[in-house]
RNA sequence: GGGUGUUUAGCUCAGUUGGUAGAGCGUCUCCCUUACAAGGAGAGGGUCGGGGGUUCAAGUCCCUCAACACCCACCA
C-alpha cells in the first residue's frame, strides 16, 4: 500500500472505492485459499450452493454475511480455514428457465431433442455460473474460490454415481409404481417436500350411483367429479349403519354405465360427506392404498399434461380435455342426467408445485424412491446423542418430528437437466442393470429420467472434499465440516439429507453444528418476492450504503432465538454511520499518532482513563468471543457498536483530547490510542472487513504488535482475547465518578440554559475518599464540562445559596449561578429529583425489611440492596439540604 | 387436527441460568466545541397482550385465554 496523507482521507466514509479495492487485495494474496497440509486446527464451512440460474437475493446476503463472520473470526483465531463456494445445477428450476428461453423462440425441449437441449443448457449455465459467486464477492465473502464447485460437474457426478449404485445393492433404492406429486406443467414428478398446500375456496359435488338390477342409489361426495371414470369401487366404513346393507352390493357409475362394487373400509370417515367415498386408485394417494388392500386394478383417465385421458373408459366427448373443462363439461353432463344432487362449498387444501406454482395431480407412475426408514434411525441418534447441535435448539424437534415420520423420497424426475439416473436396460429384454457405468452401450440404453437436484446438493459437504476418495487432504483435514448456516426453509430438503448420505457414506456426521438463522422479509414482515415486488436489492444497498453498513445491520438484527428480520432501506443507514463514525475516529487517531514511537504501552504511567478504557476493551473482547462462539451474532454486533461509540468515541478519545495536551502524557496516551482502535479494528473486522482493513493498514505498527503471525492484513492477524494484564476493575469503577460529575454539569448547563461559551467555576464538596478521585480526573471535568475553576471543600459545608448543586455519589457539586438560574426552577429540579431516590428507597426497603427476604436471597444481593439504600439516603440529605437553603 | 414462534417506549426490535427494563429510529431543547451534522450534548417516553399461579422477588418459570404469523398432516 502506498503511503498516505491522514489529512487527505475524505471526511466521509468512501465505501465504494475502499471495498473494490480491499477486496482485490485479499484476494491477490490469497488469504482465503486454505491449505490442506497446514499444522493448525481446521475449521470449514461449504456454502450452501445458490442455484446457477440465480441472482443475489437478501437472503443469500444474510447467510453469506453470517458465513464469513465465523469463517474469518476462526481465521483470526489461529484455525485453518476454509470456506467452499459452489452452486447448484437445480434441475427442475434451470430447466423451466431455459425451457422459458426457448418458448420466446416458439420452441418447447422436445423440439431439439435432449442432447440439444442439454447443450443449450449447459451453454446457459456456463454464462450465468460466475455471476452469483461474482455478486457474492460484492459481500465481502472469503470463500476460497480455487475450490469452487458445481453440483453437476464431475466430481459431483461421481459421487452421485457411486451414492445412488451403494444404495441400490443395499436395497435402499427402489424402483415402483405408486401414486406420486405430479406436475402436468413440469411434466415430471416431485417430491413430497417439494408440494405446498393452499388453501383454495371449492366444492363438493353430491353425485348419485344408482344401485344394479334395484331401485335406489349411494350418493357420493367429491371434489373432483371428474375422476369418477376411474373410480373402482365405493367404500364405506364398516360400521356404519346406514350403509351396512350395500356393502357387497354394485352400483352403476353414472355416464358410463361401468360397474364397481360398494365395498367396506375403515379409511373412510363416516361424518364426512355422505359416509360414502369412490375410489379412484389411479389419481388418489389414499385411494391407491385403498385399492391395494382390496386387490383392485388402478384405471387412469387424466394423463402426464392433466388431460382426460383418450381410453375406453372417459366418453369420447371429453377426450384430451384439460381437467377443470373436463370437470365443467362433467358436471353438466350429470346435471343433465340428473345424478348430480348438491353442491355445497367447501374449502380445502389444494397441492402446488414448488416451482412453478401448478396445481398437482396425484398421478400413478413407476419412480425411483430412496427408502428412508433404515436411513433415519442414524440421523435421528446423530442428533439426539449430541453429535450434531441445532442452533437454536428448538429446530431439533422440528427435524426429528419430520425423520421419525419419515416417508419414501421420490428421487426420480422426469427432466432432461441432471444426474441421469444409472440404471441401464437391456433394448430387447428390458433386464436392468444398476451401475456406474452402462455394461454395453450395444445393447443397453440409460433410464432417461434424473435424480432429484437435492440428490446431489445432500452429498455436498463431501463429494466437495474428494469423495469417493476420502484419501484427498482436503477430505482428511477439512471434512467433517464444522458449521452449516442455512435457513429454516430448507431443514427438509437440504439439512436432513446431508445428515442422513453423510452418516450412511463417511460414517460421520457432515457437520456439528446447523446455525439456522431467520428469514428477511420486508418492512411489513412479508416474504420478499418478486412477484410482490417488494424485493430489495442487496447490490443496489451495497453501491447505496456499504457493503460494511449492509453486513452490520443485517447481523445486528439477528437475534439468538433466529428470528426473521424485517428490513427497509432505511434500516441501513444504521451500519452506514457506524462505518462513517469509525472513519472519523480513525481519522481523529491517525491524524494524532504523529510522533510516536514504535513502544508498547508504559503500563507504570496509564491514567485512569486510560485504564478504564483498556479495562472495557478487554471485557468486550470477551464478551465478543463467548457472543460468537455461541452463534450470537446479533449480540456481538451491539456489544461493539456499544464499545466503540458509546465508549472510545464519546468518552475515551474525548479524555485523549485533554491528556495529547500534557507532554508527560502525550505519548502513552498515543500508544492506548493506537491500541484500543486497533484491537477494536480486529473485533469488528469479522463483520466489518472491508473498512478495519482499510484503516488497519493506516495505522503505524511495529513488527512485534503485530501478533504471532507477523500479519500482514487484520484479515490473518490475532484475534483479541481477554488479557489479565488489561483489567483494571477498580479504575474502571472509579471513572463513573467522571461519567456522573460530567453528566450532571451537562445537565445543569441545559437546564438553566447556559451556553456551552460559559465556563463556570465549581466548588466540589468531597466526601473523604472521593476527593482523591476527583483531584485526578480534574482536568477531564474541566475541558469535557467547560469548567473553569475547581475548588474543593469538605462534604458536610453546608451549601451556599443561589446556585445550583449536583449530587453525585456521596458528594456535592456546587455551582454558584446566583445570575444565571431562576431558584424556584433548580427547587423544582431537586424535588423531581428527590422523588424519584425516594421512590427507589422506598421499593429497595420494602425489600429489605422483608424477613423472608432476609432469609433467602443471595448475601451478596443483600448487601448490594443496604448499600444502595445508604447511598440514596445520603443523596436525598443532600438534596434536602439544598432545598432547604433555596427556599431560605 | 398436531406443532412452533410472536405480543416490551410513538415505530422496529433486544433482554442466556428469576434480582426490579434497554438500543436504533422518531419526538422535544440546545450546539457548526479544530474526527465525524451520516455529528455532539441534554430531556421526555413503558402497570413488558389479558387473567391466574409458583417465589422473598416474575418481562424472565408454570397454567389459561386472546390476537397475529408460520410449519407439519390432510377427510373424499
Amino acid at each position: 500500500m502506498s503511503v498516505t496523507k491522514i489529512e487527505d482521507l475524505p471526511t466521509v466514509y468512501n465505501a465504494k472505492e475502499t471495498e473494490e479495492s480491499i477486496y482485490k487485495f485479499w484476494e491477490e494474496n490469497e488469504f482465503f485459499k486454505a491449505d490442506a497440509k497446514s499444522p493448525k486446527k481446521p475449521y470449514s464451512i461449504v456454502i450452501p450452493p445458490p442455484n446457477v440460474t440465480g441472482v443475489l437475493h437478501m437472503g443469500h446476503a444474510l447467510d453469506e454475511t453470517l458465513q464469513d463472520i465465523l469463517v474469518r473470526y476462526h481465521r483470526m483465531s489461529g484455525y485453518e480455514t476454509l470456506w467452499v463456494p459452489g452452486t447448484d445445477h437445480a434441475g427442475l428450476a434451470t430447466q423451466n428457465v431455459v425451457e422459458k428461453q426457448l418458448a420466446k423462440e416458439g420452441l418447447t425441449r422436445h423440439d431439439l431433442g435432449r442432447e440439444k437441449f442439454l447443450e443449450k443448457t449447459w451453454e446457459w449455465t456456463n454464462e450465468h455460473k460466475s455471476t452469483i459467486l461474482d455478486q457474492m464477492k460484492r459481500l465481502g465473502a472469503s470463500f476460497d474460490r480455487s475450490r469452487e464447485r458445481f453440483t453437476f460437474d464431475k466430481g459431483c457426478s461421481d459421487a452421485v454415481k457411486e451414492v445412488f449404485v451403494t444404495l441400490y445393492n443395499k436395497g435402499l433404492i427402489y424402483k415402483g409404481a405408486y401414486i406420486v406429486n405430479w406436475c402436468p406443467r413440469c411434466q415430471s414428478a416431485i417430491s413430497d417436500v417439494e408440494t405446498e398446500y393452499e388453501t383454495e375456496q371449492g366444492h363438493l359435488w353430491e353425485i348419485s350411483y344408482p344401485l344394479k338390477g334395484e331401485s335406489g342409489a349411494i350418493i357420493v361426495a367429491t371434489t373432483r367429479p371428474e375422476t369418477i371414470f376411474g373410480d373402482v369401487a365405493i367404500a364405506v366404513h364398516p360400521t356404519d349403519h346406514k350403509y351396512s346393507e350395500l356393502i357387497g352390493k354394485t352400483v352403476v357409475i353414472p355416464l358410463t354405465g361401468r360397474e364397481i362394487p360398494i365395498i367396506a373400509d375403515e379409511y373412510v370417515d363416516k361424518t364426512f360427506g355422505t359416509g360414502a367415498v369412490k375410489i379412484t386408485p389411479a389419481h388418489d394417494p389414499n385411494d391407491f392404498e385403498v385399492g391395494k388392500r382390496h386387490g383392485f386394478n388402478p384405471i387412469w383417465v387424466i394423463d402426464e399434461k392433466g388431460c382426460m385421458k383418450a381410453c375406453g373408459e372417459v366418453p369420447s366427448n371429453l377426450h384430451g380435455l384439460d381437467r377443470y373443462e373436463a370437470r365443467k363439461q362433467i358436471i353438466k353432463m350429470l346435471e343433465d342426467n340428473h345424478s348430480l344432487l348438491r353442491v355445497k362449498d367447501h374449502e380445502h387444501n389444494v397441492g402446488k408445485c414448488q416451482r412453478c406454482g401448478t396445481t398437482i395431480e396425484p398421478l400413478l407412475s413407476e419412480q425411483w424412491f430412496v427408502k428412508m426408514g433404515p436411513l433415519a434411525k442414524e440421523a435421528i441418534a446423530a442428533v439426539k446423542d449430541g453429535r450434531i447441535k441445532f442452533i437454536p435448539e428448538r429446530w431439533e424437534k422440528n427435524y426429528l418430528g419430520w425423520m421419525e415420520n419419515i416417508r419414501d423420497w421420490c428421487i426420480s424426475r422426469q427432466i432432461w437437466w441432471g444426474h441421469q439416473i444409472p440404471a441401464y436396460y437391456h433394448k430387447v429384454t428390458g433386464e436392468m442393470v444398476v451401475a456406474k457405468e452402462n455394461p454395453d452401450p450395444e445393447n443397453y440404453v440409460q433410464e432417461t429420467d434424473c435424480l432429484d437436484t437435492w440428490f446431489s446438493s445432500g452429498l455436498w459437504p463431501f463429494s466437495t472434499m474428494g469423495f469417493p476418495n476420502a484419501e484427498t487432504d482436503d477430505y482428511k483435514k477439512f471434512y467433517p465440516t464444522s458449521t452449516l448456516v442455512t435457513g429454516f426453509d430448507i431443514i427438509f430438503f437440504w439439512v436432513a439429507r446431508m445428515i442422513t448420505m453423510g452418516l450412511e457414506f463417511t460414517g460421520k456426521a457432515p457437520f456439528s453444528t446447523v446455525y439456522i438463522h431467520g428469514l428477511i422479509r420486508d418492512e411489513k414482515g412479508q416474504k420478499m418476492s418478486k412477484s410482490k415486488g417488494n424485493t430489495i436489492d442487496p447490490v443496489v444497498i451495497i453501491d447505496k450504503y456499504g457493503c460494511d453498513a449492509l453486513r452490520f445491520t443485517m447481523t445486528s438484527l439477528c437475534t439468538y432465538g433466529g428470528q426473521d428480520i424485517k428490513i427497509s432501506d432505511e434500516r441501513f443507514e444504521y451500519g452506514r454511520n457506524f462505518a462513517n463514525k469509525i472513519w472519523n475516529a480513525s481519522r481523529f487517531v491517525l491524524m494524532n499518532l504523529e510522533g510516536i514511537d514504535n513502544n508498547d504501552i508504559d503500563y507504570s504511567k496509564l491514567t485512569i482513563a486510560d485504564k478504564w478504557i483498556l479495562d472495557k476493551l478487554n471485557n468486550t473482547a470477551k464478551e465478543v468471543n463467548t457472543n460468537i462462539e455461541n452463534y450470537r451474532i446479533g449480540e456481538t454486533a451491539h456489544v461493539l457498536y456499544d464499545f466503540f461509540w458509546n465508549a472510545y468515541c464519546d468518552w475515551y478519545v474525548e479524555i485523549a483530547k485533554v491528556q495529547l495536551q500534557d507532554e508527560t502524557l502525550k505519548l502513552n496516551t498515543q500508544r492506548v490510542l493506537r491500541y484500543v482502535l486497533d484491537m477494536s479494528l480486529r473485533l469488528l473486522h469479522p463483520i466489518m472487513p472491508h473498512i478495519t482493513e482499510r484503516v488497519w493498514q493506516l495505522i503505524p505498527k511495529a513488527a512485534h504488535q503485530l501478533g504471532s503471525s507477523a500479519a500482514r492484513a487484520i484479515i490473518v492477524a490475532d484475534y483479541p482475547v481477554f488479557e489479565e494484564k488489561l483489567a483494571f476493575p477498580r479504575e474502571a469503577r472509579e471513572m463513573e465518578l467522571v461519567f456522573e460529575t460530567i453528566k450532571s454539569l451537562r445537565n445543569v448547563r441545559q437546564s438553566f440554559n447556559i451556553p456551552m461559551g460559559l465556563k463556570f467555576n465549581i466548588e466540589i464538596q468531597a466526601a473523604e475518599d472521593e476527593k482523591p478521585v476527583f483531584e485526578a480526573i480534574e482536568s477531564y471535568i474541566k475541558r469535557m464540562a467547560k469548567v473553569e475553576n475547581i475548588s474543593y471543600s469538605d462534604v458536610s459545608t453546608s451549601v451556599a445559596k443561589k446556585s445550583a448543586t449536583a449530587v453525585v455519589s456521596a458528594s456535592k457539586i456546587v455551582i454558584p449561578l446566583e445570575n444565571l438560574i431562576d431558584f424556584n426552577a433548580e427547587i423544582v429540579r431537586q424535588e423531581k429529583k428527590l422523588t424519584k431516590l425516594q421512590t427507589e428507597r422506598k421499593s429497595l426497603e420494602g425489600r429489605v425489611n422483608n424477613p423472608k427476604f432476609a432469609a433467602n436471597a443471595p448475601a451478596e444481593l443483600i448487601k448490594q440492596t443496604k448499600d444502595r439504600i445508604e447511598e440514596i439516603l445520603v443523596q436525598e440529605n443532600a438534596i434536602n439540604e439544598l432545598i432547604d437553603s433555596l427556599k431560605a
